[in-house]
DNA sequence: CGAATTGGTCAAGCAGCCTGACCATATAGT
DNA sequence: ACTATATGGTCAGGCTGCTTGACCAATTCG
């Protein structure tokens, strides 16, 4: 089906040019995997569990991942304030920087799309997909 | 944003989905991304350099996919009818029972949506989707 | 209190992709 | 026509991200 293509294309842009503009903000030394987890960390933090999860991968590669984001100092592990085993993972400063560069790229594509279809348009769009995916993996699925 | 959540939910679930329906119907040993090559190779063939554009991966990249696919009896190589360079890449008959088997996996969760919203939501949902990303990769992009 | 479960890490291996080098054919320059 | 450059494709080696398997520490259940 073409509606399949118009989908699988919209959303490939819209990680792209999300990357894209977290990069020329100053977050060149993410990918957008790690786009992926913030979502899931910028809460109130997550286990390494929860966010292997999350990102449908192993414990031990989301442990990986987090290695990564906190050797560039985008989160922290700090103990979990209700079990000794676990450690709860938190974004820092520049974490919370980060996201919150992914949602400005992200409205400046969601703009460009307003300025296309109108606004009513737009609106439309985001519901009839909220109602297809209620609670679709939000995280690389191919 | 929240749009952009509901949209890779929505692709992702696509994905998922067309790809379980393609191998519940016998054809285990393939991925994803195959599904992406296929659609390329699908009208009339195509060189492995413009596969390699097609996905976004290099030469050796391409090479290598198609070398499976080969093996596994989807595709063949055959000499290009204008470039003795070149090598035309096209489906074999199980290449094109693969690709109607991924067709029908796809209507059938694109039916489900039209039960959801509607036959007339679907294609406003279609028309705005093509608006909106015209010729977006249509390739795994993260 | 001992047994089984759960959170997390360490170690080794593999699959997919990349860079670099190379050959064969095609196209352009003179 | 003949060389020079560009293009299509493959081979070889290396790296990254992820997986399986094993293990320790803390929790929960009997």
């Amino acid at each position: 089906m073409a509606l399949s293509a118009a989908l699988l294309a919209a959303a490939g842009e819209l990680t792209q040019r999300v990357h894209e503009g977290v990069v020329a903000r100053g977050f060149a030394d993410l990918r957008p995997a790690h786009g992926f987890a913030f979502a899931r960390l910028a809460p109130d933090g997550a286990t390494v569990t929860e966010l292997a999860a999350h990102l449908g991968v192993t414990k031990q590669a989301a442990s990986q991942l987090v290695d990564e984001v906190v050797r560039r100092g985008y989160a922290e592990r700090r103990p979990h304030p209700g079990d000794a085993r676990a450690r709860l993972i938190v974004l820092t400063e520049r974490g919370w920087a980060c996201t919150r560069a992914a949602e400005e790229a992200a409205a400046e594509v969601v703009g460009g799309w307003c300025e296309v279809l109108g606004e009513a348009q737009v609106m439309a769009l985001w519901e009839s997909l909220a109602k297809v995916a209620p609670c679709g993996p939000v995280r690389p699925a191919w």
